[in-house]
DNA sequence: ATCGCTTGGGAAAACCTTTTCCATATTGCC
DNA sequence: GGCAATATGGAAAAGGTTTTCCCAAGCGAT
């Protein structure tokens, strides 16, 4: 292994990467013809093709990615463009994401632009310069995103978990509305009359999706909403406790269900609930939103949710990506299906069985 | 804007972009001139170069870093390979890097490889094919993983929050024991005296540098460790409660401070202390490792808690990096001081002040 | 008017790889 | 033995950029 001499290497430098020139010497053939035995590609004896073959594999031979690319029309990367710092709504779609470019051989440049408009117009002249073959951008969900300037729409660009304005571009988002309803469809199809929703500051665009939902649920069930049952606050604990503190503390009939905009509204109110004497699901069951597992199933009881399946949104943004990148010409907004999953809080029993699952329809 | 004709363009496909061909015909000067104007590098009238520079901005012009990079020494690109998926702890360390990494104009390629050593082995060869500088490791913590395979020694490697054996590589971690003692310290600095450690799983080599730290504390201050009070078992929330029923459940005499392994299992203890009619911090203070806002935050009360300083730790990352792929040559296992974030859970009285930090003492 | 210097800009090599086109050598056939 | 056809491998261009080297023109000085 490693035959490269190092006659010549400063001090501190790393040694240079063995190029084709370099495999073609040791085979002792000429640079056309190295490239043609490791490409497979043009008409060569079998006893040429395994030397050059064998050259290559001692000297740790890699192509240059980047001469490839010069050539080809692809450089097989993209650029990922988050404008948020990296949260946790974020990583399980990046995962799927690179799983997903990873098996078509695409590479991705990451960049982080935390809201600073500035560096974000750097990253992308940075990426520009890299030659990306597409770029996926994702942002903070309370806004829509200004549109990324890509000089002469020379590439194909994909927001996921986040929208933007330009009629052009392509935005994935989960169905925040289907996955509410689904929620309060199964608070009522177990039996619940009375379904408050406990949820996040009104500027998300995601709260009133999700009331939305519970709203059109509600109507399907022909039970009319109540507006003390609609309570908007901040994403946390400490809202969900005070919320059942004024849903629970006199004054209005006391809600028989909870949908909570988030999972931490969902366990705060769990909490208060079994402090006031209250049992969850027996008097009151609960239902959050987001399925994260560090809230849902150290809540006491284990929450029922609604998944936003943010690794088939990462996976789904992939494969648009590629197809995008292949010329196919997407557009518009496309919303992809949440599933509830349910557990004690709102289940007649504690259940050992697998959590089923539902699905909202998809909904293009 | 855009002014590069859509001729001969097929439907689907991606107009082209300049080259510094198509700017060198706009502004009527040869390609070699072009460039010296565009990187102010020959001797130019002012003229020629504000001609350059307009047909470039015209067209939208970006040179090609490819191409770049290929006669120069450098790709401006390092690859980061997570062996985890990328996890709560791994976001902030790949938020620093990023941002100290951008600095310096390097651009970042983010590769997956979830624990399958064949996916690793297809990252590393992509990496080596695309020529970056360098290669930074993550992974989860319990294990020490096998060094990578870079052939012939050709870039420098950093395994952050990860360990390797490689004698030639460099590991960056937190001071787990510091960051301990510390938690400890601060304990008996006001006025505990049976210090419990509850715990995770032993595997973890963390679990056994925080249970040193927690002995060093102690020693030094000639309080006798009892074995009663170390108790490890998994990193959640129910086993912080568990724990709490162990040791104040009787048989033993009950501690006067838990000094807990992670967030999770110090606000589980938090929640059992309370709920047995415990004060805290009155009766029993609650120290936890992590700082992890979720938890830490949201628990009642709020939990004094170790930080790992994983912004740093990032961002040590990249400068280390940096550093060695200019040729500097650094090796061996370095670790970065904790921080002490105190909040009410340790605190005699509810505190309005900002929380006080204290650091351990970098080692290298 | 000639020499030498400075200034401005072009030509071409180099970086690494792929691919097309050609040239040579070998074989088969008449 | 001479021809065509095939097999094999080389030469060179292309891809985009930088950089070195060189040439031409303009200038002042003698």
């Amino acid at each position: 292994m490693g035959g490269s001499g190092d006659k010549g290497v400063e001090a501190g430098a790393y040694p240079a990467r063995a190029t084709i020139r370099d495999v073609a010497a040791r085979a002792g053939v000429s640079i056309g013809t190295a490239s043609k035995a490791l490409n497979a590609n043009g008409r060569l004896k079998q006893d040429t093709i395994d030397k050059v073959i064998a050259a290559a594999n001692d000297l740790g031979f890699r192509p240059n990615a980047m001469a490839q690319s010069l050539h080809r029309t692809r450089s097989m990367t993209v650029g990922v463009l988050t404008n948020d710092s990296f949260g946790r709504f974020i990583f399980p779609i990046l995962e799927a994401l690179e799983e997903t470019l990873a098996e078509h051989g695409i590479a991705i440049f990451m960049c982080n632009a935390t809201d600073d408009p500035q560096r974000e117009q750097q990253h992308v002249d940075q990426l520009l310069g890299k030659r990306i073959d597409g770029l996926l951008v994702t942002a903070r969900r309370m806004d829509r995103r200004p549109p990324i300037a890509v000089p002469g729409k020379s590439m194909p660009v994909i927001y996921v978990f986040s929208q933007t304005d330009d009629p052009d571009a392509l935005c994935l988002l989960p169905d925040d509305r289907g996955g509410a309803a689904l929620a309060v469809d199964h608070l009522i199809a177990t039996g619940r009359r009375r379904v408050a929703h406990v949820t996040g500051p009104t500027e998300f665009e995601a709260v009133s999706l999700r009331y939305q939902g519970y709203l059109d649920a509600l109507t399907r069930a022909g039970l009319s909403p109540q507006s003390d049952y609609y309570r908007s606050g901040a994403w946390s604990e400490a809202w969900g406790r005070d919320a059942v503190a004024q849903l629970f503390g006199g004054g209005i009939e006391p809600p028989d269900a909870l949908f909570c905009g988030n999972d931490q509204i969902a366990r705060g109110a769990a909490d208060a609930l079994r402090e006031r004497g209250l049992a969850v699901p027996g008097d009151v069951a609960v239902v959050g939103f987001d399925n994260w597992d560090v809230m849902a199933l150290a809540a006491r009881p284990p929450l029922s949710s609604v998944d936003m399946n943010l690794h088939a949104l990462g996976r789904a943004a992939g494969e648009r990506l590629i197809a995008m990148i292949g010329g196919e010409r997407l557009a518009g907004v496309e919303r992809l299906p949440c599933s509830l999953v349910v557990r004690q809080s709102s289940g007649e029993e504690p259940q050992s069985a697998p959590a089923p699952k539902f699905q909202t329809n998809k909904t293009s």
